[in-house]
DNA sequence: CGTGGGGCTGCAAAGGTTTGCAATGAAGTA
DNA sequence: TACTTCATTGCAAACCTTTGCAGCCCCACG
């Protein structure tokens, strides 16, 4: 029943070959047979197999996209992205959900290696050096992960946490708490070091509460032990616990931005729905899709993988591109911060109500202003 | 590099076959020598080559999940359901995006065919007919659409819109809008038909706006409409522009529910942390995604497809079922509806503040008092 | 007129796997 | 002892495509 290139060369009384060049090298068969084969290939509705053709080049037109977990919307717009820039360079996407268990990653990887020409490893939780290992057995790019020796693509979070703790201590908060994520989260880390960084600079004090699950329970369970614990404000690891918080505050009577500030990572959609809309580091999630993508794609043209047959390639040096790619990431400043116990009395948004207002105004930090506090 | 079935054989001095068959066939071979074959496997790694196989055999254990659009929150609950379900019956799968363009998902079942052994066609924006022509080419199941002679997997959309309207009228409201999705949606036609219908019973008149685009800004586009119109009550296609309405709604200074109820479907995560928090007509998309794979390898275990070589299979007569699944669907209330003009006094909620108090209660159609008014 | 070359096409092997059939050997039966 | 049966394994074709090589024809050049 499926139409193949052999039907096609009867129907138009050429050999199969001529058939195939017709389709992967035009140049080399005659103008006039050609639009013949295309005709009849036409007539009959062929379509190569790819399955086919990857066996024999080695190159399978697919690549791999592993997720922690599609459910959390940080991801769809970066699997979008990717698949949509995939499907532009004639590539089909296979997609994979882990459920943020490391052993899961490893699996896939493994399950999909032969049948893809590169693997998109997204947030992923398992170690570095398991992620090495595994870039032998099939092109890898990393998403949200630095690993030296293997293409990367991330997101300056250390810039956007300090542009979060900056704006924070810039309203007059001195006590923040950093409401941490997955623990084997580069991510995570990052955060940590850039937010403990700021806050030190900014003479201010960070506890961090974690790890947690980075979802919006992870983050509503928390609650209760950020109003025991006498900050004012909080930097969450991501926006989905940064709402969970804030509906977890609502519900003990703690209100948002007047008691505590919130601030999440990532801007998700629903991060400008929710009451209060939400002040949150902007990450460029569908720029990393398609920048992960061309960044697989390139290091693939380059080093065509197996495939001793005959119609092995001739390039034996396989030289990977190991670029490392920083996008730049965005506070947007909405409405879950307000002024902190320390607030400038000059401010005009609202009196300070902090204990102690004829403290002094700290070093001065300035606030990030505008949404433009990108990272360099 | 890639390690074959060839260099198994050789390190367990068996033929190719054999070892083939420890994988394929197990009880075929001799207890021992399966043991030997598969610690070689395990030693160099061995993975057989999915594409190989599905060469010969006909079948990929692939399945391709085509969506509308996969940033719509609806959809990533029920591409992981699929996902899940499709991995634990050894299946990957191929994900791609449409933009709800009818004329991308054609092309990309053509493109899919080959390298699946089935496609789920997630809420479809192709005409009928052209979807059973694409059944012919490979296993089709379709998702929120009723294409007769086709497995299908539907939610009682139409049962959630009587029971929304039903609790609107039960509210008070008697000129209700229903916010149109798009043209070709199989959702929006049955819920336009269904909220008639249950309209009309209850003594309430319904007015249609759109088409409009399924999306939040799709839904704050109308919002001048609305407030022009003298509803006071509104249906949307989906929870995103149900959301988008209310924001549209409160740019313009109108209050919801004071002034109108708002009613989504879909219960998408974001409905429960709006403020006011959404009535919805909650859809099961998790079950959905795993109900629609199901159906699709059962019908395609029963057909094994193409493959006319020494291996293809016996089964001549290709049966296919064609089970339409109906799953129901449960009204959620929330906090975006209130009374209406022509609530009953009697309730304690709130005095009515209609213009017309002595109104008669209306026919009495009772309120989905909780949130188990399922569908049948 | 002979030779060379270029354009186009056909031939056949190869890629990794599955599977019907045949071969082998051993055990069981008459 | 001879014949059947069964379990196990090997053989080779087939799936669909790509591609190096070789053959063919024709044209141009010397």
């Amino acid at each position: 029943m499926p139409v193949t290139i052999r039907d096609v060369a009867r129907a138009s009384g050429v050999h199969i070959s001529t058939v195939s060049r017709t389709f992967s090298a035009p140049h080399l068969v005659n103008p006039e047979t050609r639009v013949r084969v295309l005709a009849c290939a036409e007539d009959l509705g062929y379509r190569p197999n790819r399955a086919a053709r990857a066996l024999i080049t080695g190159r399978t037109h697919n690549i791999g996209l592993i997720i922690a977990d599609i459910a959390n919307p940080f991801f769809p717009p970066l699997i979008k992205a990717a698949e949509s820039q995939a499907r532009h360079r004639d590539y089909h996407v296979f997609v994979a959900d882990t459920n943020e268990d490391p052993t899961a990653e490893e699996e896939l990887v493994h399950a999909l290696a032969k049948q893809v020409d590169g693997v998109l490893l997204c947030s992923p939780r398992m170690s570095n050096s398991l992620i090495e290992q595994l870039s032998r057995e099939v092109p890898l790019v990393v998403v949200n992960r630095q690993v030296t020796g293997l293409p990367c693509v991330l997101m300056d979070v250390g810039q956007g946490a300090r542009a979060a703790i900056e704006h924070l201590v810039g309203l007059g908060h001195r006590r923040i708490a950093l409401l941490g994520g997955p623990r084997s989260s580069w991510t995570n880390r990052e955060m940590r070091r850039a937010a403990g960084a700021a806050a030190r600079a900014g003479g201010a004090e960070l506890t961090v509460l974690g790890p947690n699950a980075p979802t919006e329970v992870g983050g509503s369970a928390v609650a209760e032990q950020v109003r025991r614990s006498d900050v004012s404000a909080v930097l969450a690891y991501n926006d989905l616990m940064a709402i969970g918080l804030i509906e977890g505050l609502d519900a003990l009577g703690v209100r948002v931005p007047q008691e505590v500030s919130v601030v999440g990572v990532d801007d998700i959609t629903l991060s400008r729905l929710t009451r209060p809309k939400l002040t949150t580091v902007a990450t460029p999630t569908a720029a990393a899709g398609r920048t992960a993508v061309d960044m697989l794609l390139q290091q693939d043209i380059e080093s065509p993988r197996g495939a001793r047959g005959p119609g092995a390639g001739t390039a034996l040096g396989v030289r990977r591109t190991t670029a490392q790619v920083m996008l730049q990431t965005d506070l947007v400043i909405r409405d879950s911060t307000g002024p902190g116990p320390y607030a400038r009395p000059a401010r005009p948004l609202a009196a300070p109500r902090g204990p102690d207002p004829h403290c002094p105004a700290g070093p001065g930090i300035p606030t990030a202003a505008t949404g433009d506090a990108v990272a360099s």
